[in-house]
DNA sequence: GTTATTTGACCTGG
DNA sequence: CCAGGTCAAATAAC
């Protein structure tokens, strides 16, 4: 029935809310007290739940968050196979036979430094497409980027397609933090899929209404100005850090409880979420539980 | 002067 | 032939 799915959704979703918030909280305590190693809750532990809490809201939504689109389905258009002499023409075709993902997020920022190297009117799409490639393409990164602003999801939705993966240093600010510096084979976690804006004021002038010319200079100004700002003034800074990403983290949370149509609900959901908070609750069954709700959806 | 963006041309696959 | 992806000269910004 269509009442009872839309009231599983919006459980799954103000559970996964308040569990999200709950690890945001503990989070913030550690680092104000100082704690950063591991543990029961260590917090590498709690940013992956975090992470979890925010893919789970968007796929609640059916946004196909992070979805592998690979191979399989790229390479529908069967490719001959292409003379060594024919590589390096314009316009060749080199992506699709590379890994690529699918994300729709409210924010095209993604921590990475791209460089735009072409714009493109699409059919039957109001906005142009966007193409970017890691500025450190010179140094043999691969990494492909395209942009294309949506408008059925709302003001300033945007499509992006990666293709292939960096190979070069451009770290994610947000992944280079969470690394372990004495362990590098600790998970990457990035927060690609997240509703965090770290400057929301450069996005706000693009709405629904707005023209393909002023796309365009808000897009671009932000591919070149706000994307290179991102980890240049902020990954970088030593006044924009752990901390103050993860007050972010929290305020995004406090935001959504603020509507009263969510609000009413949380109390209900205290004794879901209280399961998070118990010490008899082993974390380790939780990120597993996540992430075996996560590859359900995605596999 | 250097670096990034714009934009029309070029190229490929369907 | 067309739609979409890429190139590269011209231009803009710093």
């Amino acid at each position: 029935m269509e009442g009872n799915s839309t009231t599983n959704m919006r459980k799954t979703l103000i559970g996964e809310l308040i569990r999200g918030r709950d690890c945001t909280e503990k989070l913030q305590n550690q680092l104000l007290r100082g704690v950063v190693d591991g543990g029961p809750e260590s917090p590498e532990d709690l940013v992956m739940k975090i992470a979890a809490s925010f893919s789970e809201c968007l796929s609640t939504f059916s946004y196909p968050v992070s979805t592998y689109v690979g191979s399989a389905c790229l390479d529908k258009r069967k490719k001959k196979p292409e003379p060594a002499a024919v590589k390096d023409r314009r316009g060749c075709y080199k992506r699709k036979t590379e890994d690529s993902r699918v994300e729709i997020t409210d924010t095209y920022e993604d921590g990475y430094a791209w460089r735009k190297y072409g714009q493109k009117e699409i059919l039957h799409a109001k906005f142009p497409r966007c193409y970017y490639r890691c500025t450190h393409k010179d140094e043999g990164c691969k990494a492909l980027r395209q942009v294309q602003q949506l408008e059925e999801y709302g003001p300033a939705k945007y499509r992006i397609t990666y293709i292939g993966s960096h190979t070069c240093q451009n770290m994610n600010v947000n992944t280079q933090m969470f690394l372990a510096p004495e362990d590098h084979s600790f998970s990457l976690i990035n927060f690609k899929n997240s509703s965090i804006k770290h400057s929301p004021s450069s996005l706000s002038t693009v709405t629904n209404g707005d023209t393909i010319a002023s796309f365009k200079q808000h897009h671009d100004s932000n591919a070149q100005g706000g994307n290179y700002l991102a980890p240049s003034s902020q990954g970088t800074s030593s006044n924009y850090g752990f901390e103050d990403m993860i007050t972010n983290l929290d305020l995004s949370y406090t935001d959504i409880f603020k509507n009263d149509d969510l609000n009413g609900e949380c109390a209900n959901y205290h004794a879901s979420s209280s399961q998070a908070t118990s010490p008899n609750y082993v974390w380790e069954d939780m990120v597993t539980d996540l992430e075996l709700s996560y590859d359900d959806i995605f596999k």
